[in-house]
DNA sequence: CGTGGGTTTGAGTAAGGTCAAAGTTAGTGG
DNA sequence: CCACTAACTTTGACCTTACTCAAACCCACG
């Protein structure tokens, strides 16, 4: 897919894909008030392109980058070695994700629906915005979000059981792109069951076998690969386990 | 020990343990430039206490909290159930911890030596800091760090065998708190196998096990509850298992 | 309609959990 | 300073859960 310039002489060309993540990047994050320089700054910054269906959407492959995703639905990998990838987490559209070059595991960002991702390097990011505080605040408040969302999964992964794992990610993806209809929750799922055993440490047996068990108990209904209704959403977070100490 | 009052006589008397706690967080933060009344907010807003070994120190019941570590270790603790704790990560002096009221879990911030702590109240912190960019950034860069390392300990309790997990922490605990001498480290645990287990997602008897096998395999000794000697700290490394997807 | 990747199901296995008991360690008080 | 004790740790036997390997199945795509 080839891309024109985003900057050229005389007035700047700008592509659709650009102008559309820049739009609701500005909507999510109050940018449009910003001082003109800082803006023109974090527009230089980040480059945005459209990724297709098992896509990698790593752009800055030495430097941290900071991806916020304009549309569409991906999933964060880390890899312990070739054969044991670990999702870390699912994105969907408005999500900002801060994805480290390379720590202790090759990161990557891959699309499971084509996705439209605006992607900044982290340090330069932030030289950029480095006097617009209330920016900075909501990028800590973000942070701070996906740590606690992360320390949730880390007690997920630590101490539940296969059961609990996927009754609770049911009910996650429910909250986030499920559609109620009395007492009843329609999910399509974007996500493969691989994707869901990476992303809860089990293998893609042990999920189907849960999926099975759920749709036996009357929990929930599947309708080919993706689609899940979830029947009683009150018994299935019950199967997801306790939620804390109290008694 | 003790510290004069860093606050001259007229202003209100200061107790040793709260001027230490903020002599270590100004050399942490670089706070010592900031506008007069800005270092009063924070001042007001700061708990300084000293907790004892297994104390609790959550200080702000119903509001997120910023903890800094100022002295001693301690633990971050979540609950899925009474009887199923999660160890979230461990922290010692220097670390600022973030530490939810209450999410999908309870959390408890425990010290396992004593130590001393000076809490936060996050919203009304950040709203001090507001106009202090720089510190608006090192907290961005400690809270993006803290998610890093917790993402990595996810593909350690998602994707790694128990004695892949024990190498691990061991040699994490070897970086942070071991002392090197010609090609071995010495590590005084400051933590039991209960709480060790707590954070591998293991059990007690299946730590010991391991460390079992690690001293058997003539890479460990141990010494006591907590002494630890690293005899070979590449071949334990590589029993922590790949690090990556590079073959 | 095929075809191929994803999914489900089944049988056997292994890693780690559970239960129980013995052995240590590090305080505590005499 | 030593004996005592309670908590922590180690070890052993057995069991459960989820993994592995394998085959059948079924969607979704061309």
């Amino acid at each position: 897919m080839n891309r024109p310039d985003i900057l050229s002489s005389g007035e700047p060309e700008i592509d659709a894909i650009t102008a559309q993540c820049f739009v609701r990047f500005e909507e999510a994050f109050g940018t449009r008030g910003f001082a003109w320089d800082v803006q023109a700054q974090i527009m230089s910054l980040g480059k945005a392109v459209e990724i297709g269906k098992g896509q990698s959407a790593t752009i800055f492959s030495d430097e941290d980058s900071l991806v916020f995703l304009a549309e569409g639905a991906c999933k964060l990998v880390a890899w312990a070695a070739l054969d044991r990838a670990q999702v870390l987490s699912f994105h969907f559209a408005g999500d900002l994700v801060s994805v480290p070059a390379r720590a202790e595991h090759e990161y990557g960002l891959i699309a499971l629906t084509p996705s439209q991702i605006l992607s900044f390097p982290t340090r330069r990011f932030l030289q950029a915005v480095n006097e617009e505080s209330k920016l900075l605040v909501e990028l800590h408040r973000r942070t701070d979000a996906a740590l606690a969302e992360c320390r949730n999964d880390s007690v997920g992964l630590g101490r539940k059981t296969a059961q609990e794992r996927v009754a609770r990610l049911l009910m996650q993806m429910a909250g986030r792109i499920g559609v109620a209809s009395d007492n009843e929750v329609l999910i399509e799922l974007p996500m493969s069951r691989g994707d869901i055993a990476d992303s809860l440490g089990l293998t893609i047996e042990t999920v189907s076998r849960q999926f099975g068990e759920l749709r036996d108990a009357g929990l929930i209904e599947t309708g080919g690969r993706s689609g899940v209704r979830v029947l009683d959403p009150e018994a299935l977070l019950q199967r997801a386990g306790p939620t804390g100490p109290h008694a």
